[in-house]
DNA sequence: TGCTGTAATGTAATCCATTACATAAAAACA
DNA sequence: TGTTTTTATGTAATGGATTACATTACAGCA
């Protein structure tokens, strides 16, 4: 491979211009930014990037955390992270960390070491400590994606989570539903909180307020949904919730097998209402309702945040995107 | 951050002692050892990745190059093969080509510049000309995985296609279908050619070779699976396959949709068989029909495949992992 | 004890791009 | 034309770890 050194030979110059050349050109005449441009296409140099990530102290390389890369939620959020990040020369280094503290942690200290420059964290499951003092230097290039750390002040770009939990029930409340049960995510996560936070006050509102055992604890998967379904599903009609809002379109098709499992006719007889909008929700039988998020915008938007921040702009705190209910053929006006 | 000189300075020993000490104890006396792992802990150490990198002209790096990050049926494979990499100190770069020859040549090109030390391909929607002279260089670090280029002897993992198309066709005409359509991938993908290969074989060798417009060409998606389905499934009962095979689960589940939009049941006048099994096959309606790809398996063994290569040990070119038909729901005995 | 061979450690060059500082060249001005 | 500014370029130090080569310490043996 050739060098800098090299360059500067064709080109009749030091290696300080061919430098100079390329990452300021102003810097430098118009006559010999052409001979360098020129010598450099002739030995065919490209720069080495240990060595100007040594001499610069960066990475060119972001980070992104996510619980499982499996979950296609992400996938979309990932393109929108990578077309931002190539545009602007920086790679994206995905690290699952399931639910593993000591992964996180392996990934947090790539940040110190200069091997990545910042970080996109789109869990909570990390050990808060992580980034518990971060919050106070505003400078610190960690951007929180679709979740965060209550009481933590971290730049964050994600949904209003309770307005999309209000939004669901109030759909199903306006097709004459009163007794609307939920299968949530982990409910030590903020988000899911939020979310059971709409569903309850607009119920309540509503003057239907659910039974605690109709919140359902899930974890997002397939799954939880079948078996919180079947447990929810299991009883006699009339004590039957006849709608129920999922926290993630995987818990909401496992709960439309639980149904088929106990006969329980959607959406005749139990409307299902998910969240995420994942490519599958509309080839599943019945077709899903669902909350959409605006995937590859988060991403676009977490990482232009990250750059923002790299780059010693002032940024927004907070960036909150808007969902949209999807009515497909999962629910449907109540019977009773 | 303290560097290898701080760490040297609080050992009281040179920073080439240091660098042995960890590099390679056993050229060091256990006493300086302990007192070197003393000192890094006194003055928190880490090593400095780009400065090692620099010297060392490697990166520690792993480009995985897959079509498309967003299908679950990578999702599996990436963990394995990540599972491997960390476990051997390295990092692994998704790189989504998305079917865009300059972003995998993007990709290549860190091969030469030391961005990166090896390359996973699980797609052949790159240019051949990037792979084309590799072959004969049985040192150059690129292992294929799951696909393979036509006439190029390179290193691969990978299943036997055409056996698991003929297991497929084996296990439908065991249940007395002789009207077998399929859904394929593109058509110019080695892979996919073995499969209608094993399809066409096996049918011909029951004699009940299929209608050339039987052969219908998909890319995996859910849509091509619907699409296609549609196209198959839309005439007369007497002259409608019995059966088909689709080359992935998604395009399978889209043509399960299909068949409800046009009121053909599944199982009983249509069975369905897919490949991959991947999550979702479970919770569809019916439950899917398939063949299963050792995922993981695939992952770590082409991980490891590489990092042999790196380590310039002698590794076998070709490695076939088996598949399984998995029987659910969608198929069933032949009505007619 | 003195010599030889091996093991342990140190010195300094090296990887390559960047950039502070020095110098030379050109432009601006009197 | 001579002096001052400005602009362009060069020289050399720098970032931090690795490693070839040089040196020292020590064990083994006669």
């Amino acid at each position: 491979m050739p060098t800098i050194k090299d360059v500067a030979l064709a080109a009749g110059c030091s290696t300080a211009t061919v430098s100079r050349a390329l990452a300021a050109p102003e810097k430098v005449t118009e006559a010999t930014r052409q001979r360098v441009a020129a010598a450099i296409a002739q030995v065919g140099y490209s720069p080495n990037v240990a060595a100007r990530n040594l001499r610069r102290s960066e990475s060119k390389t972001i980070v992104v955390l996510l619980p499982d890369i499996a979950n296609p939620f992400f996938s979309e959020i990932i393109a929108g992270l990578e077309e931002v990040a190539h545009r602007a020369g920086y790679q994206v280094l995905l690290g699952d960390c399931e639910n593993d503290a000591s992964r996180a942690r392996g990934y947090f200290d790539l940040l110190p070491t200069n091997q990545a420059d910042g970080i996109i964290l789109m869990t909570t499951e990390v050990p808060r400590s992580l980034v518990q003092d971060r919050q106070a230097s505003n400078n610190f290039p960690l951007v929180m994606a679709c979740e965060y750390f209550d009481g933590l002040a971290l730049p964050t770009v994600c949904i209003d989570n309770r307005l999309a939990a209000e939004k669901a029930v109030e759909y199903l409340l306006s097709l004459g539903h009163q007794r609307i049960a939920t299968i949530t995510g982990p409910r030590n996560n903020p988000i899911c909180r939020d979310r059971i936070l709409g569903y309850t006050s607009e119920l309540e509102r509503a003057g239907y307020p659910a039974p605690a055992d109709w919140i359902a604890e899930g974890d997002f998967s397939f799954l939880a949904g079948y078996q919180q379904g079947r447990a929810l599903l299991d009883r006699p009609e009339a004590t039957r919730p006849t709608a129920v809002f999922c926290h993630s379109d995987e818990m909401a098709i496992g709960l439309l097998k639980a149904a088929r499992d106990l006969n329980v006719q959607v959406p005749t007889e139990l409307s299902v209402i998910g969240f995420d909008n994942i490519g599958f929700s509309e080839y599943c039988e019945p077709e899903l309702t669902t909350i959409s998020q605006p995937r590859d915008d988060i991403g676009r938007s977490a990482m232009r945040l990250l750059l923002d921040i790299l780059a010693k702009k002032q940024v927004p705190l907070q960036q909150t995107l808007t969902t949209q209910l999807i009515v497909r053929d999962s629910t449907a006006r109540c019977a009773q």
